[in-house]
DNA sequence: TCAAAAAGTTCGGAATAGCGAACTTTGTAT
DNA sequence: ATACAAAGTTCGCTATTCCGAACTTTTTGA
């Protein structure tokens, strides 16, 4: 059985249309390692090989590590919302803040 | 001279009045390896250990690896936020999606 | 139908992550 | 000044990452 991490890997790999070799390509990795890191249990890649996966894979390095319940597409959507968000200025972040709160209250 | 993430490492350590042991015993990694994070040159620490330290030292993973321009503050308001967003209910999500368009054309 | 190409998988070994224990330095109190 | 504790540093070793090359399976297309 494969792992979390593993699911992930190859869940966004088949998702691009990429094959082993041109993922590992791209992330400067070996395919035969990247086939252990779908495939293998317990595997422990260093923070530098999984950050170039996260990279070339258009993901935040994070996503490898939680435990995320949401769908993909809700997931894309949340980091294009945090990505504009943290260009924001610090008045507009602050405004988002507090309406934030208000609908916390409201659950 | 140290490496980037040995001065994030080192930084954090000391604004939160932790010793290597402290740290390490929190993180669950040894001291000697942690202070091995801290000074030597081109160490490919796993992302394992990495979050370990992440988590107890209140940042996200994100950190030790951007090169990013917010400032610790800024950035932990930036992740708070991001976590209440996430929970919301979709029409919540949607709401705010909405008000970020708006700021932006502001710019 | 079957050969060639492409994709996936296995494996041995070099390089290094990460540890425990010993050692050195720095801080503190008398 | 000196001893004791606490913090930092070094070192040798084991376990694991990660690779290249060979091998097997799947796909393609004539």
């Amino acid at each position: 059985m494969a792992s979390r991490l593993g699911e992930k890997l190859r869940e966004l790999r088949k998702q691009r249309g990429l094959t082993l070799e041109k993922l590992s390509d791209m992330a400067g990795l070996s395919k035969s390692y990247l086939w252990e890191l779908e495939n293998r249990e317990s595997q422990r890649p260093s923070a530098e090989k999984l950050t170039a996966l996260a990279d070339v894979l258009g993901v935040a390095t994070q996503y490898f590590f939680e435990e995320d319940v949401r769908a993909p597409e809700e997931r894309h959507l949340d980091d294009a919302f945090f990505r504009g968000y943290k260009n924001l200025e610090p008045d507009a972040k602050e405004h988002l803040r507090k309406i934030l709160e208000t609908f916390k209250k409201g659950k």
